[in-house]
DNA sequence: TGGTCATATGACATTTCAGTCACTTAAATT
DNA sequence: AATTTAAGTGACTGAAATGTCATATGACCA
């Protein structure tokens, strides 16, 4: 592996890994529509409080979200700039190849 | 979690963990340039020929590459249209957020 | 300062994934 | 047809991610 492939693929996987999961995935799409707390996010995605700020930390440090505290809770948003575009492509990908994605078995479910 | 939010969340993220791997991700680096056979990539990157066919196998169920056989080989494209676009989104992204991606715990290395 | 609500952190068990090995299939050449 | 070259498949092992539990921190209020 070349020394310029190698330093920049591994970055890009890791932005990538951060939305590689399914709960991280529904938090952004949740945030699309308002920023919410911890608490909000928590209770109208039926996750565990806990797990929801384990993948709001690493959405946070991945730049996905940013927070800002309001009292006791914590307001997250979503870093639209980013986020936005990037869904865009990835459904109209997904319009054409939504249903040979799921007969990869490299990525189980 | 919403039954609208679920729907969405679960291809998208597998969208994403396609491209969460260094592995296939410096594949597609490396098809940027031009299309190759798996015995040319193997080669290039110092991957195994093996794991090369799995991961393109893996690209290619998601649609993030194209097959053509060529005699004895199989010659493999890069599909442009989506990906370009999306490391383009992905690289700005870095420029600001590469350093704390590399903190987030959830993603080790 | 003691209590309560909101969120974060750390450690652990389970699940999932990556890469490798042994083997198979496919095309071309003799 | 036998051989060689190229690529694909399946199964297995070690490593990593996920979600949960117990606990900690932080903000506010009596």
């Amino acid at each position: 592996m070349t020394f310029q492939s190698l330093k920049l693929s591994k970055p890009r996987s890791l932005f990538f890994k951060a939305l590689a999961n399914p709960a991280r995935m529904s938090i952004i799409n949740l945030l699309q529509h308002r920023s919410k707390s911890v608490a909000q996010i928590s209770e109208e995605l039926g996750f565990e409080q806990t797990m929801v700020s384990h993948h709001l930390q690493c959405l946070s440090f991945c730049g996905f979200v940013t927070s800002q505290r309001k009292g006791k809770s914590k307001i997250y948003s979503l870093n639209k700039e980013t986020v936005v575009p990037i869904l865009e492509i990835v459904d109209r990908h997904l319009e054409e190849f939504a249903s040979s994605l799921y007969e990869c078995n490299s990525l189980k479910r």
